[in-house]
DNA sequence: TAATTATTGTTATACCTCAAACTTAGTCTG
DNA sequence: CAGACTAAGTTTGAGGTATAACAATAATTA
């Protein structure tokens, strides 16, 4: 019954340590975590018996102390840089999504993921790891807030307390991040494609030359490149920036009008400002898609959901978190891992279909 | 030079400690901690000394040591309950919002937010507080997957190794429960009066008098409750269970249909659903407002994206964010807190507006 | 059989902080 | 001026784990 093996812990505290556990399995506290961590060094008949005298005890490892230990804590942080002053209810679905598949890849993984957003450059200074909350960081978000931006390109460096922190992105405005994008200039032309082969002649994109959000000018090129091996002219609808999306569509339709130029088609590079173009367009009578075909490209859901339904080229959601997170756990490993694209697919709905 | 006060640290690692920053100050290491905290027994001389010096090593807590050392984490877990097998980036937009003002008030509150989606009850097994990763935990998500709910509702008890875990949830299947929820019964009246006063007279209400979602069966009785008073018999489309919301709706419209009973009216009790049957009364040739008006519940994003834009009644996100947090935080200081009820307000869009 | 090597544990310590208990010096009161 | 109190620090000791270094036993080899 009196099970005193080594160096008794005082009973002062309510909460079951390993060293309960170690006395009921008859072992040492150092033996038990061993044990639970899978250490080939302990028989199997010893990881047994510590086994049932935890789950006996209810006994659960205590984080905060392994992580003070061994300075990993088994964690990552996702950071969505938002617009300034934007609700956070009112970020883009597909940042959301995103958002999804990476807290399901990371924990897949074994890693828990801390959330926060973020518009204000400073209200993370010096957060995560210099204060050991997480092993590394995922940056999403909006690329038009530049001032938060530029803050973690500075993080990359490394720190007087220790190396630089950790981090990968999405779609980031810098090219010598370590970032992830989807494969714009492809899935731009399946779009362009597919709106060819429905007969179109007159395609306008929606797009920016200049804005921030590279992936919006990679999805052009990868436009002009299809429309031109087509023999047709690629026409460029500049987005107005500062607009929230919808408003952006809808002033590309307006400009569209204004240009007096005949379109069959449109694509724009974001669902979001393809469905306010959408909406523009139905209100003001065109059909769709027998007068205009339309096409966008996220697959955000309430593409799916709109009237009608907005045909999209679709990242792959699931593959995008897996890529973030594995690429995330080789930059902190130091290994190289040179995957970046996340594979698109076309999916035609009833705006592009005739 | 040689700042030889007590007690130094061997020099073994590379981190900047609070020892490093007492020698740097001349005070002792528990007065750099108590300095830090704002502890009022440190004088103000010695504060202004203390922090200049941690400014100058680039000193950051390690918060892992304070945790182990308090048994505080200053972290709030949140726990997105999902379908069985349901895609991450396939949630109900009304649970990113949810979770994006929760991240948005923890953050206000000084507490990090550790996320997890959960379809199987078995994943999160011990995991958050016993683990010592929380100090409580946000239930949201669907209230359909009965399984994962059931397991929460045991973790309330006490159990072996301290204390039960602490937590609160949205609009729990269960009434004993921490929960909060919006006003539904109020917004719904608000849903009825409206369409009332826009002259309908056969108003259907889409909901569930059966689903464990009880928001659905006080939506509908808030209705019901203002039809009645304006001397109308509520009309009742039972949701049938199991189907993707939107399908809920097109077989909601095809209920009416068969029913063959006249209908001027519909308020569904879910944007989602709603949207569907907007969809299906589009396609089947009604012209919204002018045959039927449509209003739903849950202020959407989407919603203000539909042709045409739906009605509905939302909620305020930020201040729901807001209760569920400072009801937890209620919960865990063992102090009372008696608001349960998120307000609403009535936003019109042209799906009801004749 | 003695020497060597696996095998399986154990002891001791570092990780870094917070906070109770204690010290010292200065101030006030009756 | 003794006694009591305040202000401002300091000493000390957990908090629970992982792991380097050491020890003991069993198995293998020369």
């Amino acid at each position: 019954m009196d099970a005193d093996t080594t160096k008794v812990r005082p009973p002062r505290s309510f909460r079951v340590t390993s060293f309960d556990v170690a006395a009921e399995a008859g072992v040492s506290q150092s033996t038990v975590s061993r044990a639970l961590a899978g250490d080939p060094v302990v028989s199997e008949a010893t990881r047994l018996r510590v086994a049932e005298a935890a789950r006996k005890l209810n006994y659960h490892i205590d984080e905060n102390a392994a992580r003070l230990r061994t300075g990993r804590t088994g964690t990552l942080a996702v950071v969505v840089i938002c617009r300034p002053g934007e609700d956070r209810k009112d970020l883009n679905p597909f940042t959301f999504a995103l958002l999804g598949t990476i807290c399901a890849a990371a924990s897949t993984r074994g890693f828990e993921t801390l959330v926060s957003f973020q518009d204000e450059p400073a209200s993370l200074n010096g957060r995560y790891e210099e204060q050991r909350k997480a092993d590394g960081l995922i940056v999403i978000g909006t690329t038009e807030n530049g001032p938060a931006w530029h803050y973690y390109r500075e993080l990359g460096r490394p720190t007087a307390g220790g190396p630089g922190m950790h981090w990968v992105c999405w779609g980031s405005p810098f090219d010598e991040l370590e970032w992830i994008r989807s494969d714009n200039h492809g899935g731009a032309r399946l779009a362009a494609a597919h709106l060819l082969s429905g007969g179109a002649r007159y395609i306008a994109c929606i797009a920016s030359e200049h804005s921030p959000q590279r992936q919006f000018k990679e999805r052009y090129d990868g436009y002009a490149e299809a429309v031109q091996e087509a023999g047709l002219t690629p026409w460029l609808i500049e987005i107005e920036s500062g607009l929230p999306r919808e408003q952006q569509g809808r002033r590309a339709i307006a400009a569209i009008r204004a240009s007096g130029k005949p379109c069959d088609a449109i694509f724009a590079v974001c669902d979001e400002i393809a469905l306010g173009a959408l909406r523009e367009l139905v209100e003001g009578g065109s059909r769709i898609p027998q007068d205009i075909a339309m096409i966008g490209f996220d697959g955000i859901r309430a593409g799916a959901q709109s009237m009608p339904p907005l045909s999209s080229v679709e990242p792959d959601f699931v593959a995008a978190g897996v890529m973030l997170v594995e690429k995330l756990l080789a930059v902190i490993a130091g290994e190289p891992n040179e995957r970046r694209r996340v594979p698109v697919k076309l999916v035609p709905r009833a705006s592009s279909l005739r």
